[in-house]
DNA sequence: CTGAAAGCGCTTACAG
DNA sequence: CTGAAAGCGCTTACAG
């Protein structure tokens, strides 16, 4: 292992103090542009990177950030891991993850250690459906940011898809194409489902319309109960030309029943989903058109956020990311969007 | 904020030398039993945390490692980087991630970025599919760990699924529900499509049969290819009793058309698929029973190898980590087995 | 068994 | 504009 150049290297080979070579390459204090010149040169000719431990030590920062994990391993959790973490890496700060399974004890645990390891701030990431999180701000005397889930507090950084405007761009899709009668099939008792609901709804009214079959179809996120959706509104058909659904699953329910029944997609009636679940496997099929959260983009949003506030600037309150319409053939027909051609909305 | 306690005052507390507090607390070099739990005692009180930067500087060790990615947000990847990540938080060791993008520009300035930052370790995370990735092992003097990659040096330490071990679990569960006639549908040109059918024609050889159709049926990884597939199958469907498909999508592809040829899923035919991909998306429906790669622990078995690596024993070549069958109505139909009923075989 | 001292590699008032 | 000094909070030979 080669020992590794160090600053006093770089000071003695430019013939200065090392406090004066720490100030130029720092960019801090008043330095002759010569001796400034004569530093830089001479850090550049040693290839000298500072030992970014020991500017921790002396500074206080650690360049660490701790994330809790709600469920880690939640399929619609990982893109917006892999969004936090990875922009995180690009500003040059690690990620010490702990996940909790909404485990008190382990919070406790986590806790202790990000004291220990003088965390900068600290990441709660959530699964997106739950209840708020109980806020665990006060417990910490550094920032803390909420991503893909809200906290109980008001004041607390959160950040979420903004699935208003999901149903909004899902409507303003379906009226530009001249439907008139959606209806919606979605989860019953869930916030996220309702918020979606009420931004279909709401562009309805705005152009006049209102909701087909008087209200949304309501029970669960299974592809099952988007079959058996499909079969009351086959019997109803001639009052409806289009279904927003609350999750992919239930839209390619809907479309395998309707088509067995022999009713047309998109002709007869056309389907938008949510969350691209093809696009995340990365098939491209292009067979749905679907609202994409943008999941990696909550994350990569919470993590700009935490480094604002952890640089003094905090952005308090609740934050809704913008998602986007990715079209597809069960609303376009076949062959009509090439393939990811993704529509934004904003 | 509250001046932190630091291991002078701990010391100070106990009476003794910051020196002795220190092996104490390290349980380094010996020291009486009394100092030693008054020491103990002091810290316990105090509610010592030792400044991870401040031993860090001490020792030299960081506690962080980089993760260099080479497909970020691919689908299959996430897990991975889940399970590398969440397990090396659980060893309290934090993680650096740079997105490569095979830019080999990037890749310099992630290696200085890495130096900088003094990380003891450094892992790979490939997309799974690639050719061998290049070996960057030489180039830094921390141990190197692949993660679903293989590099090109044979000395590196890489973990990926068990391809045979697919072929041949779901193989056996075939034969143990008395298939003889068992065919395979997967992609061209590709090392992990390969390793899965070799596994399954080299256990279907064993129990002295061969593969149905005499040659694997192979294209893409599709739904489309598994539709167009199944075609074929039915044309040919006397020949054929099960179908081992080289990934879910695929699967489903054949199932459709089965289905609609009014071919029978499992009687007439069972289907097997790769990747769990239901599963991944939580949904649990139990429609298919496939192979589950077991991502995430390709992840958790890298990080620990890493970990390893950097207490000094290395553990060189290539590891494939074991994957596992979980069964569902495509093979043991309809209500067989409960919700994500998996079982494992070794 | 325990203490006094040097050192890890930087940063930052403080003088001059 | 630049240098000498103290300090960040620990670890670890080295004496005793």
């Amino acid at each position: 292992m080669p020992k590794a150049v160090t600053l006093s290297d770089v000071a003695r080979e430019a013939g200065v103090d090392l406090s004066t070579a720490s100030r130029v390459l720092r960019g801090t204090g008043r330095v002759s542009a010569t001796t400034r010149q004569r530093i830089l040169d001479a850090a550049d000719r040693l290839d000298f990177r500072p030992n970014a431990q020991a500017q921790f030590l002396a500074t206080g920062i650690s360049k660490t950030v701790g994330v809790l994990t709600i469920n880690g391993y939640g399929t619609f959790t990982l893109p917006v891991l892999a969004g936090l973490t990875s922009t995180l890496g690009q500003q040059d700060v690690a990620t010490l993850l702990y996940d909790v399974r909404e485990d008190p004890e382990i919070l406790q645990e986590s806790v202790k250690k990000f004291r220990a390891r003088q965390i900068d701030g600290l990441l709660v990431l959530g699964d997106g459906l739950q209840a708020p999180l109980h806020s665990v701000t006060a417990n910490l005397q550094v920032p803390v940011v909420y991503a893909f889930a809200t906290s109980d507090s008001p004041d607390d950084s959160c950040f979420m898809p903004d699935g208003e405007m999901a149903g909004r761009i899902a409507a303003e899709h379906l009226l530009a194409l001249g439907r008139r009668r959606i209806a919606t099939v979605t989860a019953a008792d869930d916030i996220a489902a309702a918020d979606r609901t009420r931004g279909l709804v709401e562009t309805i009214r705005s152009a006049g319309g209102s909701l087909a079959l008087d209200q949304p179809l309501e029970r669960d996120w299974t592809r099952l109960w988007g079959a058996e959706a499909a079969e009351r509104i086959a019997d109803r058909i001639d009052e409806v030309d289009a279904v927003f659904c609350g999750n992919d699953q239930i839209a390619l329910g809907i479309l395998g029943v309707l088509r067995a029944r022999g009713i047309r997609v998109p002709e007869d009636v056309a389907l938008v989903g949510y969350d691209n679940w093809e696009g995340m496997v990365g098939q491209g099929n292009n067979l749905l058109t679907t609202v994409d959260p943008r999941l990696s983009e909550i994350g990569a949003a919470a993590a700009r956020a935490l480094v604002h506030a952890i640089d003094g600037s905090a952005a308090p309150g609740a934050h809704h990311e913008p998602c986007e319409l990715v079209t597809g053939e069960s609303t376009l027909g076949v062959g009509a969007a090439g393939p990811r051609d993704a529509t934004t909305y904003r």
